[in-house]
RNA sequence: GGGGCCGUAGCUCAAUUGGUUAGAGUACCGGACUGUCGAUCCGGUGGUUGCGGGUUCGAGUCCCGUCGGCCUCGCCA
């Protein structure tokens, strides 16, 4: 070992000790007869003073360092003189008084400065993530984020979890996301494909009898990127047998409250409160809805039917819904010009006609060009319905049910961050439960699964599978932590019969399932025991833990939004014999 | 594939309605300084305003295209 000590150990208990310190020069104070150097490393910052007690030689060599070299230093621990010490360091209490400078590895002048004040660019930062990762912000994000596997480590394997390693050379298996692809040289015409989850893995365990099943896994999906999407990300994925959705959400509130207690050092209140799908969809407009504030949707296609201003009146009567949000206080944020930029928000990202909106003035009356076109005790009625108070603003949306929900969700999600209506920091968890079993295809016209095809259907809506799919619900459930979806799981299907008629609903025959996914099928037909899983997004955890708001930050080589790699500059293209190797021929 | 924001010194940013020689802080280079800790003080280097066209007497600023980063809709079982 080069060093004795780290840079962040040193107290007033080791003065007059010789210590050997290595790191890089954090920053530098030239005073001509005396100079300090910061010096860092991943534990923390220590001074070191250059005197002329330590020789001029050290002195002048001293005089020489910069931002980033690689030193070591080796020296007395001494106290500071009163009046010095540093209480923003946790080292501020000594300094080390070096006899001998080696200087190990000199740095070009950074492209970024680690010990800098202003955040770079992101770009810079990542074509040099390893500047970057020398910064204390995403040092302490890296270590959160290796807390945070430990704990979940721990806490399954207290409770008995098996962690086993699943391929990540699979097969292509049809629905969901986009996959990644490898081609195989050994096969002609033959792919792999990356796994988007281990969930037909983690299910053949149950089959074989490992009960409970654990893997921090990397999972790929060839989708576009958001700021909480990376193409490759990280699933802290577990199967548990003859269970039910209960068990499995007890487990989690388990390791909800460990993560919290120890990484925020609150005490969690458990069970965490659920809400079915529906509701959410109704309250909010959203699966995953952010319950750290208000501003709830509120239907109001009642009193719309009523009205004379025929967009409400024609949409509550020919089965649309006419929906609303008051934004609390908010009137006088937001002028003319602004609303119509949330009017072109809901045009525009969301496909809604428009937005009706009003300002509740100081005598309580709903004031608005549209305004005229209702009757009056109608908007009163209408401003009850809303809980309206003067100084506030509230916006309707008068749609299909769908299109609501995004604009109203998208509105809320909106004003809330412009808003400031919550503390970006605090952590709020729910489930969300009974998704619906089948969505729309709006390609094919037919049904595509929710979640995916293995989702066992709530024992009570077996019948309704054939003749009402659209009401049938799933056994399935979402991990919802301030707005984002953390987790999803499933109860999944282990009799053949329900299995053929999902299939069936799903328009995939007899031999496609045999042909895709055939080994899981064939393997549910010796001895499958009633299964339960869930997966959980790591990285969005960490960002959410850490009080980030995007996924990057939390992840040590990321990629930009076009899914490249600044830094390595993959995607790249290879040696013409790689491909022909694969026998693969690029087209234009 | 669609919509939006951004790109100016190594870095973070400024530059009035299109108008003089594109500025500041920091970094870097040189000098001064024995207790600083975002050190301070003095001096200096540093610019194809992402790139390519266009409009104009004149473009960092306006228009078109393009490249890159970010946000977002679609997409993400």
């Amino acid at each position: 070992m080069l060093r004795t000590h780290t840079c962040g150990q040193l107290r007033s208990s080791h003065v007059g000790e010789e210590v050997t310190l290595c790191g890089w020069v954090d920053t530098y104070r030239d005073h001509s007869g005396v100079l300090f150097v910061d010096l860092r490393d991943r534990y923390g910052k220590t001074q070191v003073c250059f005197g002329p007690e330590g020789g001029s030689k050290t002195q002048e060599l001293a005089r020489t360092l910069r931002s980033e070299f690689v030193v070591k230093v080796t020296g007395k621990v001494a106290q500071r003189p009163e009046g010095t010490t540093n209480p923003k360091l946790a080292t501020g209490e000594i300094e080390v008084r070096p006899t001998e400078l080696v200087v190990l590895n000199r740095s070009e002048t950074p492209p970024l400065q680690p010990a800098g004040m202003d955040t770079p660019g992101e770009d810079l930062r990542l074509r040099y993530r390893y500047l970057d990762l020398r910064r204390a912000a995403m040092q302490q994000t890296l270590f959160l984020r290796h807390r945070m596997i430990k704990i979940m480590r721990d806490y399954f394997d207290e409770n008995d979890f098996v962690d086993v390693e699943t391929p990540v050379l699979g097969r292509s298996t049809p629905e969901g996301a986009r996959d990644y692809l490898v081609p195989s040289r050994v096969h002609e015409a033959a792919f792999y494909a990356l796994p988007q989850s281990p969930q037909l893995y983690k299910q053949i365990l149950m089959v074989a009898g490992y009960d409970r099943y654990v893997q921090v896994a990397r999972c790929f999906r060839d989708e576009d990127l958001r700021a909480d999407r990376q193409p490759e990300f990280t699933q802290l994925d577990l199967e548990m047998s003859f269970v039910d959705a209960d068990d499995v959400i007890a487990m989690i509130d388990g390791l909800m409250v460990r993560l919290v207690k120890e990484l925020r050092g609150i005490d969690l209140p458990t069970p965490l409160p659920r809400m079915t799908y529906d509701e959410a969809m109704e309250r909010f407009g959203h699966d995953a809805p952010d319950l750290r504030f208000g501003m709830e949707i509120v239907d109001i296609g009642a009193l719309a039917a009523e009205a004379d201003f025929r967009v409400f009146s024609e949409a509550a009567q020919s089965g649309k819904r006419v929906r609303g949000i008051n934004a609390k206080g908010a009137a006088d944020r937001y002028s003319r010009k602004a609303i119509d930029e949330l009017t072109d928000f809901v045009k525009q990202d969301f496909g809604a006609g428009g937005l009706v909106w009003f300002k509740v003035d100081t005598d309580g009356k709903l004031a608005s060009p549209t305004a005229k076109l209702f009757q009056d005790e109608l908007l009163v009625r209408i401003g009850a319905a809303m809980e309206a108070e003067p100084g506030d603003f509230l916006m309707f949306v008068a749609d299909e049910f769908e299109v609501t929900c995004k604009a109203l969700y998208g509105l809320r999600r909106r004003l809330c961050a412009e808003l400031e209506l919550y503390d970006p920091r605090e952590l709020n968890f729910s489930w969300v439960v009974e998704f619906p079993m089948f969505a729309h295809d709006d390609e094919t016209g037919g049904w595509t699964a929710m979640h995916h095809p293995f989702t066992a259907p709530r024992v009570q809506d077996l019948e309704l599978l054939a003749n009402n799919p659209a009401a049938c619900r799933a056994q399935a459930y979402d991990l919802v932590v301030s707005g984002f979806e953390a987790g999803g799981g499933t109860v999944r299907i282990h009799d053949r019969a329900v299995q053929s008629q999902v299939f069936e609903m799903l328009g995939i025959d007899a031999d496609t399932a045999k042909e895709r996914f055939g080994f899981l099928l064939e393997a549910l037909q010796f001895g499958a025991p009633p299964h339960a899983g869930i997966a959980l997004g790591v990285d969005r955890l960490v960002m959410l833990f850490g009080g980030l708001d995007n996924i990057r930050d939390c992840i040590a080589f990321p990629k930009t939004q076009r899914a490249t790699d600044l830094m390595t500059g993959a995607p790249g293209s290879v040696d013409p014999r790689q491909l022909r190797d694969l026998r693969i021929k690029t087209v234009k």
